[in-house]
DNA sequence: CACAATTACGAGGGTCGTAAAAATG
DNA sequence: CATTTTTACGACCCTCGTAATTGTG
């Protein structure tokens, strides 16, 4: 049987067209290039080259040769990309969410439950989301909508609350909850990485104008420096918002309910989630 | 980059389950075996194997890489046998007649005009000739007919005339010439190897009832032994035919030209025989 | 205790590189 | 005379087999 490094150099010798040539990109002595392309065709069984004195070609064996060669080493460096990529794959959680308060929350519960795996987030529009989903990018979405598809799981996982953060002094710090349509038309501070909340926003508040940051600890400092409003909820408690008068938002929009999505067909790998969750199964 | 041998023996381990049976088969030692599978895994970088302390079996990694495997060695194994099939068929002229005649003169000119390849005849009806050559089968056919298909080249082989055999107490003996219609109802001689004149023995003479001899030499003397009519024509010239009247017959059937069909694209390869047979191209 | 997997170590075979030859344009 | 292919020869690396170890049912 014939070896791979005879195939890969038969490759150099029909790109390059000399020994020599190829022996330089193999890494490879002239000689050892004959005498391997030598042994080629003793093992096939047919003359792959004609031979003239001082040059050699393929002939029509040779070319045939060529074909098949170039499929079977396409595939040898597949091989161990696909098998390293499915390794991966095997080892990581990847979940895909539309909001980062549940998706903080379940990295949380699934890094306790799955030490062995590493977490892969995402954080996208609800359409995004679903279509990764669809594709088998993500095997966990966080939706802010319950599904009934027979082919998912979902859970009930929680409710956010989305409340306006403003400055003392500001008119609107005075009422006991705000819509969104109070806020319309003004000038906000937003954060870039918030998923489907981008979406609500550029909805429900169409002409208000929004300062957007994407550093958290630039937009933070931002929020304390401003006067401008800017949205917290029930779920970021850790941020510290001194000096600032937090007053809800009364839309339903404000106050999703996330749910987590599973393929029904990836239950067993989560079983242990899907044990921990099966309270809250959803409908 | 892994070997070969390597994915055959990850082969032999899927099919035994244990590293001293696919040892066995790969006429190799266990120690050799778990050493060889152990660079596998360090190649392709990943683990294909799930180790408990006396027991080896493939992991989900391994499982994937054995379906990787099959097809690499399934084409690595067909890529040899097809070349040495196309290194065959280069160097032979594949032949489809429906006589015997035109292809004892045809193989006679090719081996003279293509003394490096060799020749292979097939004689069988002009259904089953047409049949292979459009499947690729024959190079070149001989048929009782012309062709007017853009895709072939036709030539004008020769003219054959086919001949009754009799000996002279035979009640048709004293005829100039006789006509399938006469015959018919004979009991006859005839040779199993005729192609086409089989079909048309059984079209024009369906009542005759042939004794068919496929030995050629028991033929000959049954012809001579016998005093059953038997067939001749004008190119079965070396036949001595000692004590035997021979009478034409005037059925247009039994004065066939032949015709020699080639692919177009095969015109190249066979650059020779189309010079030599120039004058005679039939549109 | 038979069997399976793994490790250690020495031997052998195969492939490589260097050197040299032969041929071509 | 530079370039190309091919052959000869010695060296080295890599894989193999044997032997020994560990662990299991």
């Amino acid at each position: 049987m014939f070896e791979l490094a005879q195939l890969e150099q038969l490759l150099a010798f029909a790109k390059h067209k000399t020994l020599s040539k190829a022996a330089e990109e193999m890494h490879l002595s002239q000689p050892a290039l004959t005498r391997s392309m030598q042994r080629l065709e003793e093992d096939i069984g047919v003359p792959l080259f004609e031979r003239k004195k001082n040059k050699l070609s393929l002939n029509e064996n040779g070319k045939l040769a060529v074909e098949f060669a170039e499929k079977i080493i396409f595939d040898v460096h597949t091989m161990p990309e696909r098998l390293r990529e499915f390794d991966r794959t095997r080892r990581t959680i990847y979940i895909g969410s539309c909001a980062p308060a549940p998706m903080w929350k379940l990295s949380h519960e699934l890094s306790e439950l799955y030490p062995e795996l590493a977490l892969s987030t995402d954080l996208k529009g609800t359409e995004e989301i679903t279509r990764g989903f669809d594709i088998g990018k993500y095997d966990i979405i966080i939706m802010p909508e319950p599904t009934d598809k027979t082919e998912f799981v979902c859970f009930n996982y929680m409710t956010e609350h989305l409340m306006l953060s403003l400055p003392p002094a500001h008119p609107l710090a005075m009422y006991k909850e705000v819509s969104f349509n109070d806020i319309n038309g003004e000038t906000m501070l937003l954060f870039s990485d918030i998923g489907f909340w981008h979406d609500i926003c550029a909805a429900k508040m169409p002409d208000t104008e929004f300062i957007i940051q994407s550093e958290r600890d630039t937009f933070r400092s931002l929020v304390k420096l401003s006067a401008l409003p800017s949205f917290t909820s029930d779920i970021v408690t850790d941020q510290v918002e001194e000096h600032r008068i937090i007053v809800p938002i009364s839309d339903k929009e404000a106050n999703p309910t996330f749910y987590i999505w599973i393929h029904k067909s990836k239950k067993s790998k989560f079983s242990r989630l899907c044990e921990a969750l099966k309270d809250r199964i959803s409908p």
